[in-house]
DNA sequence: TTGAAAGCGCTAACAA
DNA sequence: TTGTTAGCGCTTTCAA
């Protein structure tokens, strides 16, 4: 069973390797002057203690705490776990340490995290999206890190903003279903408030069918996002009910899209020749299915790895408020089989 | 832009509302004693100055951080992100927070994060799986923190143990089809080494298929851990070219199994009558795709909750170290239509 | 290249 | 109920 011995500190290393402490901080950073076998005495002492250092000792006094704070919606998602991989890889060469915590799509839970973060003193918070309760708002604008909005083009960024307009994909998706000769199209999403993105991606669809002068009344609440598989498949039901002569449908999400697929299947609805199914995300299952699903890649890993860009600029230059406080990025149509052929 | 002064301390709010900053200290703390008006008059002075505490400071007077760290393999796993949950859910009452680190299914990654995260000082730490490189183990076993080891029973643990045995689960399924009439059946995973868990239930499947004499060389390597949904499409492939007249195969998780589903669907091989396939893991998708696909369900939630409990135990009772330091899990076996009927 | 002094922001322990 | 003192483990700053 592990110990419940204290740890030890700079000092016992100092006392064991017959040095003043200040040394021991100095072997301990790569770059600075210490003789070489000064050091090696030093590192063989601290292993030989197990020596684990004191990194809140540490940015208590050096103002640096070496991490980054980040939060997502949910710790189950290929999306978010793909810009959460940019992220750690583009400030990992700079030895800044991601920290994740999660909000269950909850803009109260996420609050209380946010809260919990910035008490430990991140170098800089990413989040999710950019709608937020007026407290975390508040809380965030009146921290002294750099703040970064991610997936969302939110109207009033709190500081840096790295996405796209889910709106602008939706409409994309619309629109190739018009190209591809359906008029009577559906939306299935969760519901409303919430998954904010999701509730832009229905926005989206709503205006530009009316841009395209379809009725854009077919759409179906599926329940509290993230919306699964299994209510894209009742939604499908329940769409059928309502609207039998549906011609195509597009989901929220490539999991709720292919809960759908599997209706059909169920039911022997041909896809696409009776019934076209869009997704969103460039999920893997959407990939893989029978047929595979035409989806948006926003290209996720990317919104990761130019959040972590703008960190390490922010962290930097502390004067010059880098140019545009908006990185917007482009989501790609991914047409499949679902909707052609 | 959010701006770059220096946040607000106790003195601060001591100077602004009169009184001492123990005081103020006292006044964030929920039990402790304080004239309600001195507490209001506090608290609003710190609202007023936008005061956010620094627990950094705060743990290194008190030695009590609050916080837990965790590690997990993935940050795209509905497996381990119920797990997680089951540890937020079961740490939040008591104040404690979830820090949240991956490894990538990487002891080396693993050994990285395990000591960025024993550098702040967690109150415990859980990973997952009981195999790791042998400085990670030193290092735990060294550190003055309660160790838990996850989702598996390592012969030799390090702390304690909430897991079960992934190659008694693969022995389960293998019964469960034999008992449905197959002798010739296959294992589909990833290459040995990294992810143990998908080791041991190769394992499990030869050992179990040598006992009930059968011949137990159906076996394809399907790349990298985590195998995805693509790779057991394509390892589906070569099992039929190799073994063609193969009657079941049983695959390293659901989301293999999926992706060996599609391929049957592609190939027009009806599941279950020509192939029956089993998966692992009792993912959605599983529950879902059509057929559905017969799995085992480990309760992945529950290995999270009675992890928080072990870690709240080792906690309170300094000295009387736990009775047993393994809580065994026992996975159920779902069957579905995908090897029945 | 090394060391000494001071202090980061907070709380434990004691005193009033 | 409130305040004072000391110190958590490290780094900054200055001096040697």
């Amino acid at each position: 069973m592990s110990g419940r011995k204290k740890a030890p500190t700079m000092a016992d290393i100092a006392r064991e390797a017959g040095v003043s402490p200040m040394t021991v901080s100095r072997a301990f950073k790569a770059e600075s002057y210490v003789n070489a076998e000064t050091r090696e005495a030093i590192l063989s002492a601290a292993d030989r203690l197990g020596y684990v250092m004191d990194k809140t000792a540490a940015g208590l006094s050096s103002k640096k705490t070496g991490f980054v704070a980040v939060t997502i919606p949910s710790i189950n998602n290929a999306n978010f776990a793909d810009t959460v991989r940019g992220l750690t890889d583009g400030l990992r060469e700079r030895g800044l340490q991601v920290l994740l915590g999660y909000t269950n799509y909850d803009v109260v839970e996420e609050e209380r995290l946010v809260r919990q973060l910035l008490m430990r003193r991140p170098e800089a918070i990413i989040v999710t999206g950019g709608v937020h309760t007026p407290a975390t708002r508040r809380i965030l604008e009146a921290s002294a890190v750099p703040v970064i909005e991610t997936w969302d083009l939110p109207k009033d960024p709190i500081g840096t903003v790295v996405g796209f307009s889910n709106a602008e994909a939706s409409a994309q998706l619309v629109r190739h279903l018009v190209e591809t000769g359906r008029n009577k199209i559906a939306f299935i999403g969760g519901d409303a408030s919430r998954d904010t993105r999701g509730h832009d991606r229905r926005k989206g669809f709503l205006a530009e069918m009316e841009r395209q002068g379809l009725d854009p009344t077919r759409q179906v609440e599926a329940g509290q996002p993230p919306i699964s598989m299994r209510e894209g498949a009742r939604a499908l039901q329940r769409l059928l009910e309502q609207w039998p002569d549906t011609e195509a449908v597009m989901c929220v999400s490539d999991l709720a899209a292919f809960g759908a697929l599997t209706e059909c299947q169920r039911r022997g609805i041909a896809v696409p020749a009776d019934l076209a199914i869009a997704g969103f995300g460039a999920y893997e299952i959407g990939e893989i299915c029978v047929p595979p699903i035409t989806t948006v890649d926003p290209d996720c890993y990317e919104i990761g790895s130019l959040a972590a860009q703008v960190v390490l600029t922010s962290l930097s230059q502390d004067a010059l408020e880098a140019g545009s406080p908006v990185v917007r990025i482009s989501p790609k149509l991914i047409a499949r089989a679902s909707t052609q052929g």
